[in-house]
DNA sequence: TGACTGACGCCGG
DNA sequence: CCCGGCGCCAGTC
């Protein structure tokens, strides 16, 4: 498939996050690049608007921006659960060497 | 149309 | 490590 709507992007994205394993995470960018892959769009800030305002119904603690920060408005949500489900963390910040996570097929569907 | 606005990212100071 | 500037893209005014 090549490009697709907004709408379905959207449904990439949040799906995609839904299978962030817990203790670990993604960054915008990290999804971005991956659903580029699968759809033909790459765009980090594409992904943080779809967060903003559709994310609230998956792990949205599990995405991070590329410096380990968590989500602005929400860090002491964040923090508490990332370290509930064991990411490594360093002055409030995710270390991404560690969390970060990518998966490894190659299809979104399933 | 064109300007403004972000849950971003990279670089330089 | 923090801050400012620029590029990026889709949505809104």
């Amino acid at each position: 498939m090549g490009a697709v709507d907004s709408d379905e992007y959207r449904e990439l994205v949040l799906q995609l996050v839904e299978r962030i394993p817990p203790g670990r995470v993604m960054t915008y960018g990290a999804i971005a690049e991956y659903l580029a892959d699968v759809s033909g769009r790459c765009s980090a800030r594409q992904v943080g608007t779809i967060m903003a305002r559709y994310g609230a119904g998956v792990p949205w603690h599990r995405v991070v921006n590329s410096s380990g920060r968590v989500v602005p408005g929400h860090e002491q949500r964040a923090t508490e659960r990332l370290a509930a489900e064991g990411v490594p963390l360093r002055a409030g910040r995710v270390i991404i060497k560690t969390a970060a996570w990518y998966p490894e097929d190659h299809t979104v569907g399933g």
